[in-house]
DNA sequence: TTCTAATTCAACCATGTGGTTGAATATAGA
DNA sequence: TCTATATTCAACCACATGGTTGAATTAGAA
């Protein structure tokens, strides 16, 4: 059920890739916000804090319901789960020393039939 | 161990959110490349690729090791665990039911002690 | 209705990004 | 040594990004 196509990754890691964002997202992760709550800690305008706020909801990671002139911000963590289950893909490689052993053994294995059929997707 | 702090993470993120790099990493997965057979599968130039390669080793998401007129290239797994990790932070946020219960007796109590000593860092 | 607060919009600016091409560099091989 | 290969560098371009300011929009509150 988590999509894992290009796009959509796409925006997510772009959107977590600032600060501000970031640490919007946390401040999200304890509370649901309004978009001048999120703004406050930042020393940038409203604007500003506007746009990033639209990237976060471009990207999926929030949800936006407006009540009345108020828009309160809510984490949507499904994209979040979708860039952690890209990334562990390559847990392997960070998680065991004999894990490297056996990636070494594949690469070996890969390096003996040359080139033949690329399966690389993403 | 794993570093959290920001400007890694940006590094890390912006070069993840990019589908041609992140081909690359999968490229990488399988096992070390040189240059010209990393931007083999693209339809970009040789430079064009060598920069995606630098983003990529900015972010110490690979590592490069020259030899003779070749570089050779392999993947870097440590900046993918942190970002990893940093995503863990939100699990309790897609996981289960049970937490999404818990997450909204969090809020209520957030929402109680006003907007005192906000407590987030990133 | 009128004032004020919450938010976005539009225009603008400096800088970054991803791509190009052509030249430069350095090494392997004849 | 001469030539071909692997890679980067430099200059350029179109467009995206993150920021600004000032005006517009919308909805509570008086």
């Amino acid at each position: 059920m988590v999509e894992l196509e290009s796009p959509q990754l796409n925006a997510v890691f772009h959107a977590l890739g600032d600060v501000t964002r970031r640490r919007m997202l946390r401040q999200l992760s304890s509370s649901e916000r309004t978009v001048s709550e999120l703004a406050e800690p930042f020393d940038i305008s409203l604007a500003a804090a506007s746009k990033h706020i639209k990237a976060l909801e471009a990207a999926g990671l929030i949800r936006r319901e407006v009540r009345g002139r108020t828009h309160m911000c809510r984490l949507n963590p499904g994209p979040m789960a979708s860039a952690h289950q890209w990334l562990s893909t390559y847990e392997r490689f960070w998680t065991s020393r004999l894990d490297l052993l056996e990636q070494r053994l594949r690469e070996d294995d890969a390096r003996k039939q040359s080139q033949t059929s690329e399966g690389d997707k993403e």
